[in-house]
DNA sequence: CTGAAAGCGCTTACAG
DNA sequence: CTGAAAGCGCTTACAG
């Protein structure tokens, strides 16, 4: 065996013509079963498997989607936040189970993107998964639709969007939030996240949070809201500069988890205890989230689902079939970073 | 633009060879440099981009390497330990900077390998990544080196292993933790981890361990030693059991970080304090080390460099040069978890 | 420096 | 059910 065999030596071995090899490898219903088992031996005798480059040529598809992966530049390049590498998995899951591929490749938004992965022929379709400044890619995504790119975005989901997006009820995500503090006997919780247009998903996270609080009467004061982006560190900034703002808070509705634990470690560091002074909550529901001390109250999205629905809106793009955007559901799991009750 | 551009298209377009073309993309230096200009006029006009199925059939490589992830199977299978995804990225950059594409594959040892990426030229070369039952696969490294398919692994580099491996200096790792645990005063502790021949990495890391308490004549007690894999909820239990166990202890080694959190949470719920009632130090750095509360002691790992290491020799497998396996330093960071005297 | 031509390893009408 | 043949879109000796 020196050298890779192709469907030709497949052919000799098996005494047929080199396009009965190809059929019976493609699962063809005209060949006959026993030739079938015949083709079926010299393949495993020879440990052949199909040239996927020459197959993918003639069959002018890739069997190959990609997943571009983009955040905002940060000061160390290779922290990726726990809740993407949950959609990592299961969109690695549902690709595998769908006989596809999965190329994937990290975006800076500051280098120009890796699109022509689809132009090229490398993968059928794109996902965009990230967090970062929805406004600065908008016109790529009016790009690759003027290209009749197939894609799908995980993000927002809102009108007047370029292509198919999947998003969680973020809206409504927060409303949960809010309902709970003010169950909680909370009546001035801060808001830790970037809450403006440019950041869709934590902008109506903000924005169902801030629709219950107005509804129950509490005043919503800028001094409590402070930007951050999906880090413990910038969390832990936020937190801080909400601290030296010096307006009274407490509760806290950190934008994702991550910047919830870095809010948590600056509390601490100010001897502000949690949940006793300051109720705390997050948003993704990441694995830590159950682990940090003490347990933090977040919302849950369905990953595993979310995924499935990436590749199969992917996948119809890709058969030109309609597709369309989706809102999935969310799950406030309530724990002992925002139960005053229970801390006494 | 009704259909995708050739290089046909593109000849035509600037009134040359379709050769031509295909030499002025590849860079040539056999092209006039006007001729080379209009080339490019026509191809950024068209928006073409060189169709990799068709290269790639031709040159007989893919341009693109696989990184397969395994790990034994969890409950939740979307669970991915934070360090490989340190990993994926350094990995997805250098990968990047040489060129070449990345295609990944969560893999289950219950499930067949996907080792065919190689052998059906959808990669060139594979990574394999993962902590798992090693002599459980270590058949299918003998076969993969038997199939001359090029791969490079990441775990413990021990002689008498298949192909090339690059760790990092688990073994150095553990001695550093026994000394550090030692100089603030322990002298019971205890390791959270699998200690066997199946789990190389963890073990090396108990073994480096064990060498410096057994010179500083501290007994080792195999009540000490309880399994466990890399997760919260394995960490969880396997603390659980020490405790139950009831032999007494004043500090933990953790032979991962996820571990480490896992059993931070169980000591807590025990009403035993870190680090007061018990120093405990984890392993890899994770960037949640440094915001759990207490703050974690960990060993760091140099990622970005053990990526790049992957990479290249991986690259230097498939130019058929020789590549050697490679031990990196660790460092060990030291926090709040086991700091005995500043806790008082 | 450029073009005509062969060929990478498949898939799939077409004809039997 | 099977074979001969065309062709997917490139790359690269070969000949000028």
């Amino acid at each position: 065996m020196k050298v890779k065999a192709t469907s030709i030596d497949i052919a000799h071995l098996a005494g047929v013509s080199q396009a009965t090899v190809s059929r019976a490898l493609r699962g063809s219903p005209l060949v006959n079963e026993e030739t079938r088992r015949r083709i079926q031996a010299a393949v495993e005798q020879l440990n052949y498997k199909v040239d996927k480059n020459a197959s993918n040529l003639r069959r002018m598809h890739s069997g190959t989607l990609a997943l571009l992966l983009f955040e905002d530049p940060t000061p160390d390049e290779s922290r990726i936040n726990p809740f993407f590498l949950s959609m990592l998995g299961s969109i690695t899951r549902a690709c595998a189970q769908r006989g596809y591929d999965l190329l994937i490749s990290f975006q800076q938004f500051s280098h120009d993107w890796h699109a022509d992965f689809a132009d090229s022929n490398k993968a059928d379709g794109i996902i965009l998964l990230g967090y970062g400044d929805y406004l600065t890619h908008r016109d790529k995504l009016d790009k690759l639709v003027a290209q009749r790119t197939c894609f799908v975005r995980w993000g927002a989901v809102l009108p007047d969007q370029p292509g198919v997006s999947i998003g969680c009820d973020n809206f409504c995500g927060g409303q949960a939030v809010a309902t709970h503090l003010i169950e909680q006997g909370c009546r001035r919780p801060a808001f830790l996240g970037d809450a403006s247009s440019h950041y869709p998903e934590f902008f109506e996270r903000y924005r169902g949070y801030a629709d219950v609080l107005q509804q129950a009467g509490v005043v919503i004061d800028p001094a409590l809201q402070v930007n951050a982006e999906s880090t413990e560190s910038s969390g832990y900034e936020a937190m801080q500069e909400l601290i030296a703002r010096g307006a009274g808070f407490d509760a806290v509705f950190a934008a994702s988890d991550l910047i919830a634990i870095g809010a948590m470690r600056a509390l601490s560091d100010h001897g502000l205890r949690v949940p006793q002074d300051v109720a705390l909550v997050g948003f993704d529901d990441i694995p830590t989230a159950s682990f940090v001390n003490p347990t933090l109250t977040s919302v849950l999205q369905d990953t595993n689902r979310a995924g499935e629905l990436l590749v199969d809106c992917l996948l119809q793009l890709i058969r030109r079939e309609p597709a369309e955007s989706a809102i999935l559901p969310v799950k406030l799991m309530v724990r002992g970073s925002s139960l005053r009750a229970a801390s006494r």
